[in-house]
DNA sequence: ATTTATTTTCAATATATTTTGAAAATTCAA
DNA sequence: TTGAATTTTCAAAATATATTGAAAATAAAT
């Protein structure tokens, strides 16, 4: 297989990945392109590379840059702004878990707290179904929530090493 | 709180965190009321709760069988169909994430094994970094792969007996 | 200060996804 | 069988999301 249809095929491929997980396809393709560049690009290379409008390019970038995924790089001597991705795919992941954890997790343990205190007789099978379920999934938030701090603080080898012991 | 109240907030808000995971807001929402529903319920009982039509109901519903989140319940003497969700949190978890590694984790290792066997100078820059890339994502794709296996293999307690264990 | 290159915004448009609801198919009882 | 209850399907409509492109804003050079 030829580069520049490999190229295509992980850029179109990291795009559906990405929108299984609530990151839109383009952003993921942005970021695919980014990846595999070795030296940061223009909007212009973008915008030509995937054949998407100005517009576009420069908002996802700007989403990006908000994940903490890709940098702005000012060239010197050059008036366009250059954008490059972090390549390290370790730091990529943790930064992800991160910010998802913090947007999604987070708050939805919060709430759960709460709806935790409700009224109403305990004998109630409507009343102990409800808090029952709302304490379980508290209970396995907050040790996913625990899990995923310890991994985002940790590096990947002494991350791994870990697990290793624990899984054989 | 109130009962109902409580209820109106966890599945509006459990449909909008799945909403965030590639799941479809209205599937999330018939979960999150299975969930919460210490007997089974009809469609019927489904679509007067959360006010959506019948069809909706029904495509969500065989979806979240599909999943193995959902079951089919015949209660003898009754005509209707009646349907309950998996109340063990631990067991709905290890089942998505089981779905979500075939169905999304599994297809692109696959595909990035593909990618990495590509024709061209490994001197050339653009060559070089396209092949680290995906080599590296390859990898840490393949740890998560073990890893998620053997999690949802293992039971919650010794899961989290073993996590202890590295993480202090 | 004016011109020119570049980035950003955002209303309009296009595309994708979800939902409806009524018709068709199925299931079960009489 | 026939018919009533129930489930399923799916084209059309509604809604939500993504994309465009040109105008406004900004930044740099002359």
């Amino acid at each position: 297989m030829k580069l520049s249809e490999a190229k295509q095929q992980f850029i179109s491929s990291w795009g559906a990945f990405g929108s299984h997980w609530g990151i839109n396809r383009t952003m993921a393709q942005i970021h695919a392109l980014l990846m595999i560049s070795p030296d940061p690009i223009t909007q212009d290379d973008i915008m030509e590379e995937l054949t998407i409008s100005r517009g576009n390019v420069n908002m996802n970038i700007r989403d990006l840059i908000s994940w903490g995924l890709v940098d702005r790089v000012i060239l010197s001597g050059e008036r366009k702004e250059y954008f490059t991705a972090e390549k390290d795919i370790w730091k990529v992941a943790t930064q992800i878990i991160k910010e998802r954890k913090k947007r999604e997790l987070d708050p939805m343990l919060k709430l759960l707290a709460q709806l935790e205190q409700i009224d109403g007789d305990k004998k109630n099978k409507e009343v102990k179904q409800f808090v029952e379920t709302i304490s379980s999934i508290k209970k396995l938030g907050s040790h996913a929530d625990k899990m995923l701090d310890l991994m985002t603080k940790a590096d990947e080898n002494w991350f791994l090493a870990g697990l290793l012991k624990v899984f054989k």
